[in-house]
DNA sequence: TGACAAACCATGAAATCCCATGATAACCCA
DNA sequence: TGGGTTATCATGGGATTTCATGGTTTGTCA
């Protein structure tokens, strides 16, 4: 499949300091990967499946919008792209921020996103492949604890993971 | 498909004041998108869909317009393009507002657009991608409430994320 | 000449920039 | 391979700029 951005990869989990002005330090490896981006920066909303915050880079909304657009019009249906029928990306859309870099590699947290994620001085930066998840650093290690012994439970059961 | 404007030029959401005299400061960031088109300013309307004000570029006009001439063209439909029977776009176009800028950034709220949204001393910027909305800030935390809600809960029965 | 809109100017709060520091990890050479 | 050196990175605080907001004055059209 053609996509127009490079895929990017997060791994790994970094828990990093919130300091007084809301400031958090983004991974350098996180920061890595979207070096080459021409907007220095993350989109990020309150995640639909978890209390958490979901982020990935300007080049993926593009990707998003874009493919929509492209629908809508190739269809003749101007209307819709002025309708906007609520569907789930004008959703995102009004909730997704845009945080830029500092010169430090770090962002601003946006008081509504900590608040839906449950963050106040420290939090865990979670890769997950082409975008990635900001969560309160217990929230976190609770839901993962979970998942890793459901994901088990379902192997000795199955001996299949899928 | 080549465009002549960023897919994505309006993003997130922000609550700003109307003052006594009716003007608004369109945000900053919202500014940003549209400070390289010649005209300094918005369109708006009142949305057919929402209770709301729908926005937009000069850009982005023009731009459906055109579209719309190339496809009646391509159909042979010349007639429609002189004539031009009442389509929503020219139903649209009769309702639109040209909204320019003050020295600071501020728009001036037509009484009728603000009294078809609702909107009285405070007034949300909602980003929808290509466009945006201006919203009456107790309004939209409703429909955005049950987008989010509905959204969620098609999420948990499709299992189905993207 | 009166009402309204546009330009102009002022101000406080908040975001951004810039520099400093300590800790850790990568490196390099004997 | 060990031990010291250097570079990277997260973090903190102060200085500066941006931005929303409010008011005043000037211009304009009925």
């Amino acid at each position: 499949m053609e996509r127009g951005f490079k895929v990017t990869s997060f791994l790994s989990t970094f828990v990093n300091k919130v300091d007084r002005k809301g400031r958090v330090s983004v991974p350098a490896p996180f920061r890595a990967a979207l070096s080459e981006a021409s907007y220095q920066g993350v989109i990020a909303y309150p995640s639909l499946a978890d209390s958490a915050i979901d982020a990935f880079g300007r080049a993926m909304l593009e990707d998003l919008n874009q493919r929509r657009l492209d629908k809508t019009m190739a269809d003749g249906e101007f209307e819709q792209a002025l309708l906007g029928t609520d569907n789930m990306i004008d959703t995102i859309m009004a909730m997704a921020h845009e945080l830029p870099f500092d010169g430090e590699g770090r962002i601003l947290l946006p008081t509504l996103l900590a608040e839906a994620a449950g963050i106040t001085d420290r939090a865990a930066f979670v890769g997950r492949g082409t975008r990635f998840q900001i969560w309160a650093p217990e929230t976190f290690e609770k839901h993962q604890l979970d998942a890793v012994t459901s994901l088990r439970t379902r192997l000795r059961e199955n001996g299949n993971g899928t």
